[in-house]
DNA sequence: GAAACGCACCTTGTATACTAGTATTCTTTA
DNA sequence: TAAAGAATACTAGTATACAAGGTGCGTTTC
């Protein structure tokens, strides 16, 4: 019998969104491991619903890359790739490098506000000692940024492309210096807020260089995770 | 009476599969017009199939922005948002720069081939005025950059984006001048073959900044494809 | 004993019936 | 005549039945 993490459902969402949110969370917590096989009907009457939302959402998330469904086989937690996490990788250094640039430019008051607010929660998340409200956190720290400038589709797509990453990310976090990564945000948003466009684009480099630091020692850790080179 | 034109089917290929290519070419080649309503039902009967997989791909095309759902209202063809356009460009200008001057410096003899064998292909589109054939030979050109980089989701990813915009250049495909596109790729894969980073990474920028040249115009010649300011 | 066949059970793919909300249109009523 | 309301004909959302292919285990057969 399979067992899932049901989260609670919003007023006026479909079951299909329901089940898009609880199927993803699952996934990104690593209730669903990555190489497990998960059937649309096991899930389905895991969750008390039908088939359909189910299957439906399983195409979403198989077009996400986090599902491999293989026809009259089975479906599978996608193993993450590590070519994709370098795809991650660079993608968001070339573009949010720009961006923020573009932020010195141009960022509107209601922006600094509400990333002056983000980095107080930032802090109080830290003295909680509060691991993934700090992660959601620094999530919207950085989709303010693109938000302000207009690019919140570009942001989506990385964060879809790193959606892979993000799942073993989850597994090094008390790993994680919080008080450097928060400073880091702080000198970027100072950086913005005084239109300094070389501070801020340099202060962002450093930020996200130094993403892949221990993706080698989760490897070694949790080698079943991971795609192996010629793939399954 | 709905009208759709027909792909013919692959072999091996699902029936929703074959409905996602069908409906994603009428999208792109405007039988289907931005704005215009489109129906399950209407679909499904058109192609002669159940709705099961005609809903199925109007969810994978919803979530790339080219449907617009509206629960229990109805399906419409989504209008082509500039904004989204601009995303595009500049997502594009941001990743490709960077990305052909990694392929300057690594670039394998198998790919040297296959970018050369393009552009005679290019070259003969030309000389025979096909223009579809000239446009899919100028997207593999630089799915072959991408690909030889290792960067192939990101190339992937830059293509759903310009999907909106893609729609409405089809429009203006006679107004393009081929052999200045053509000799612009030419320049950048000499450039690639001599790792001449410099010029390969201008000539890119170069090739891509005019993309929106004629954004304005189409806008005026087909008003009621494009997204009004405040939206629907 | 080993190999080949066949059946039972699994998977996803497709079709269809039904639910529930919305828009339109026609009818009724003031 | 105009406005209100009910019936009807749509829409997408959900559940379910069936189809078709895949896997594995057990039996049968050589």
């Amino acid at each position: 019998m399979l067992s899932l993490e049901t989260l609670s459902r919003e007023t006026g969402e479909s079951v299909r969104e329901w089940a898009f949110r609880t199927i993803l969370y699952n996934l990104v917590n690593l209730v669903l491991l990555p190489g497990a096989a998960v059937s649309e009907n096991d899930v389905a009457s895991a969750l008390g619903i039908s088939r359909t939302p189910v299957r439906e959402t399983f195409i979403r998330l198989a077009q996400e890359g986090l599902l491999d469904v293989y026809p009259q086989k089975g479906t599978y937690v996608s193993l993450v790739d590590e070519q994709r996490v370098e795809e991650g990788r660079f993608m968001r250094l070339c573009l949010e490098g720009r961006t923020v640039e573009l932020a010195c430019e141009e960022f509107s008051s209601e922006s600094m506000v509400a990333l002056r607010a983000n980095l107080q929660l930032q802090r109080l998340a830290i003295s909680e000692k509060n691991a993934s409200r700090f992660f959601a956190l620094d999530e919207e720290f950085h989709r303010i940024i693109f938000a302000t400038c207009g690019k919140e589709r570009i942001w989506e797509a990385i964060r879809k492309m790193g959606s892979h990453f993000n799942r073993v990310r989850v597994l090094s976090l008390r790993a994680t210096d919080w008080e450097k990564v928060f400073s880091q945000h702080e000198r970027i948003a100072s950086s913005i807020f005084e239109k300094k466009t070389g501070e801020a684009r340099d202060a962002m480099n450093e930020h996200l260089t130094k993403v892949n630091y221990d993706l080698g020692r989760l490897r070694q850790e949790y080698p079943s995770y991971f795609k192996t080179e010629k793939g399954r």
